[in-house]
Formats: C-alpha cells, sequence, structure tokens
DNA sequence: CAGTGGTCTAGACCACTCC
DNA sequence: GAGTGGTCTAGACCACTGT
C-alpha cells in the first residue's frame, strides 16, 4: 500500500475509504484511523487524507469530530445534490422547444391572498405566467415580488421574459428554502394547465431573500405526470 | 484591503466574492481576477483562494476553466443540499413519536408488476410496511429487494425493523437515483393512510444500486398535506 | 504556447473536546 | 492536558484549454 510511487489524490483516498466501508471491514459507527496514520500508512500528505475524508463527511458518508476521531456514519446515507435549474433550460435540455407566456401582471396586489411570508411587504408585485415545452403546457407559476427589495426597472412588465430569469440575473440571491409537496391541482390553473380538475400536480414552493429582505416567492405547478429526478 | 493582520479564512474570502456579486461589482457572467492576483490583493495564500471559489463553484455560483479563468454563473443559481434522512428521525426529530408495522412480507415474490429496473432479477423479496407519527399514518412503503445482491439473513423479515434501516447499515450503497413526483393515491395505499380515494399524495421513488448491481427499489407515498423542505 | 485552475507536499498553529 | 480535525502558508508541478 506504500509502494506506490505517484502521488495518490485525495480521490485515491476516496475510493480506499470507500472500499473498506463497502467490504465491511470499516462498518457503521466504527472508528477510521486517524488522518496522521491514514496519510503515513498510504504514503501521502495529511493534506490530502483531509480534503478525501472532509468532503466524504460533507456527503454524510462520516461524521468527524475533533479530539473524538472520525467514524463511519451510523447511517450512511448519501446526500443528494439537487439541482434546480431555469425552466427554460430543463425544456431545452430534453430536446423540447422552450415557450414563455404571461398570464397577468399586477403591479400592486391587493394584500389579500398573499403567501404568510409575505405578510408585512409594503409593495408586492404579482406575475402569472405558463411555461410550455412542444407548445404543451408544462409548469404554471405563480409569483410574488417584495418591489421594495427589487426596484422594477425596464423589465417589460415580464411580458416576453420569465420574472425568474431576470431575478435571478439582477437580484442574485444568498439564502432561501425550497419546498415540494403534492396538491390536487386548483380550478383556475386546470384550465392553464390543460388538465382534469383534481388532478394530482407536484408543486415547488421557492423563497429567496437577500441578507434578511425578502425578495420572491413562487409557487410552481407541474403538468401532472411530472417527475422531479436526483442524483445520489 | 491587504492591511489586516490576522490570516484571511476562506470564508472570509468567499464572504469578499459574495459582496462584490451582490453588490453587482460582478455581474453575472463576468470574469473575476484570477487565484494569484486575488490571493495577493487580499493578501492570502492561492490555496485559500482555491478553496474559497472551488466550492462557490461547487454550488453553482461561479463557473471556472482552466486558462479561461474564473466567472459569475449566468444563472447564479445555488445548489440546495438535499438530506434524506431516515424516516425515523425525520418524525422524531419533528418530536412525534416513531412506530413501524409491516403490512407484507413475501421471500419471493412473482415477477409481475414490477419496477422496470427489477426486469431481470432471479430473486425478488417484497416488503409493504406503514410509517406512522403520533399513531398517525405518515407514509407507506413498497420496496422491492433484490435477494441475490442482499443475502436476507436473520433480519427477521423486516417485522419489528424498516427495510431501509436494515439496508442502510448492512449493505451501505455507492450510487443511485432518486424521484419526486405527485399522484393520486392507490386505492389499497388509501386505506392504510387512512385518506380518501383520489387524494393527491406526494411520492418518493428511490433506487439503489451497488457497484453495477441493483440493491433494491422502494417507493414511499406520503400521507397528504407532506412537505418536503429543501434549505437553498 | 502560455495562462489558468487543480492538486500535492511539508510544516505549522489553532480550536475543539474528550478524558 | 492531550489527541484530533480544521485550516493557512509557501512552493511546486501538472492538466487543460484558449489563442
Amino acid at each position: 500500500m506504500t509502494t506506490s510511487s505517484a502521488n495518490l489524490s485525495w480521490q485515491d483516498i476516496q475510493k480506499y475509504v470507500m472500499t473498506q466501508i463497502r467490504a465491511g471491514s470499516w462498518k457503521p459507527g466504527d472508528a477510521i484511523p486517524n488522518e496522521a496514520d491514514l496519510a503515513r500508512d498510504l504514503g501521502c500528505a495529511r493534506t490530502t487524507v483531509n480534503r478525501a475524508l472532509r468532503e466524504l463527511a460533507a456527503e454524510g458518508l462520516l461524521e468527524r469530530k475533533r479530539k473524538a476521531g472520525t467514524r463511519v456514519a451510523k447511517y450512511p446515507t448519501r446526500r443528494a445534490k439537487l439541482h434546480i435549474p431555469l425552466i427554460r433550460d430543463e425544456i431545452t435540455e430534453s430536446g423540447r422547444e422552450y415557450r414563455y407566456q404571461r398570464l397577468a401582471f399586477e403591479p400592486e396586489v391587493a394584500p389579500v391572498n398573499l403567501p404568510d411570508a409575505l405578510k408585512g411587504c409594503p409593495r408586492i408585485a404579482y406575475v402569472e405566467a405558463l411555461h410550455f415545452a412542444n407548445d404543451e403546457p408544462f409548469v404554471h407559476e405563480a409569483r410574488w415580488i417584495n418591489t421594495v427589495a427589487v426596484p422594477a426597472k425596464d423589465h417589460n412588465e415580464f411580458a416576453d421574459i420569465s420574472a425568474n430569469e431576470w431575478l435571478v440575473r439582477n437580484a442574485p440571491f444568498t439564502e432561501g428554502t425550497l419546498e415540494f409537496f403534492a396538491s390536487d391541482v386548483p380550478a383556475d390553473v386546470a384550465t392553464h394547465l390543460q388538465c382534469a380538475p383534481g388532478s394530482a400536480v407536484f408543486n415547488a414552493k421557492r423563497q429567496t431573500r437577500a441578507q434578511t429582505q425578502l425578495v420572491t416567492v413562487v409557487v410552481l405547478s407541474y403538468a401532472p405526470g411530472y417527475r422531479k429526478l436526483l442524483a445520489l
């Protein structure tokens, strides 16, 4: 193990660790050797071992604590990386043609029927839109924008460009939350998605804030049959 | 900027970069200074700058290419990290009591109505179970296990322990896929979840493989009202 | 070809935390 | 107190890729 001439990469170290775990040499809950020992035994710098183990810990496979050392996670669940693409990209990458249609725009919406997060925002704009894939309704978008945080400029009121694309370019955000849920399709949305009333639809609700200030809330309702794929 | 006496951490560098982006000094699509320049200007080692930028790139905020340099992503969408907890933990962490009930177990299931991924597996076991939160049905689990890849041992046929918990301990996996989707609740599942037939339910389907060998396929159907939360 | 990021090394100091 | 991971530094070489 120490006899290799070429330097070991941090990915080699990861492979080594994964092999031990998969083979059962290191079981969930077990402590594994410390960085210094691993570096000496495998024949590389501790920095290299550190990077390998640090990233495995970030993925949920290992648990590390100073002084206590590194252990195989009791339940080594891999964390999934969720890439949230632009709707445009999600459609074009599957080889279909993208089209955007604005359904409604209100520069200042009355403070009724608002998502909770928007309570207390003095000025809110509302945009409703449809995204098509090959001229079939793909997803319905309902969006509220805090126009105090994001002054509306010459954005043509999102007639031709998705509010999402405009926002992501003009208000790069720092934090947010995302939630997925299923629901019966609301009556008005059913019309736009051209699906039967009462169909089960997949929804994503996203809140975005810059610093502490809420920027936008958006609810996406996907046409029936949609599946959100993730890699583990 | 160069006058600080204490060493800058890689997180300081990230903050600096984020500040430039948020302030609009570096816009989506713009090139930013190279690592060597940043290190000199900010007063730290290039290694430190590298780690800061590398991780921002992994999060989707920057795009990096050798020779071409580093740019702010045209659409700086943050990647979400999706932590997939054990169902037991998901329930107990919200302060509720967890209970598991096996509904059915077939050590060797007839090869009909199988998910596509299982075609060609010679021996497949099937487990069906319910997970309760405070004695209310929380999620219904339908699971197929490739018993060639995972020899069933003394696991009591999952009467008392979730197949997931057993598998994650005894067959740490390497890869897999995950998909989320909405559907009308199947009639038999509706009974178990104690919800109205035709309710919209949130589903997660997961496939796990060790090396190239399929280990398990599981479909989770959550009781109506469930929301999957993620942090961005 | 030459500029840029990707990585490894060796050494050092520090921060946390278990004992 | 002492062991462990967390991080920074300075320097080096390499791999990729735009020009």
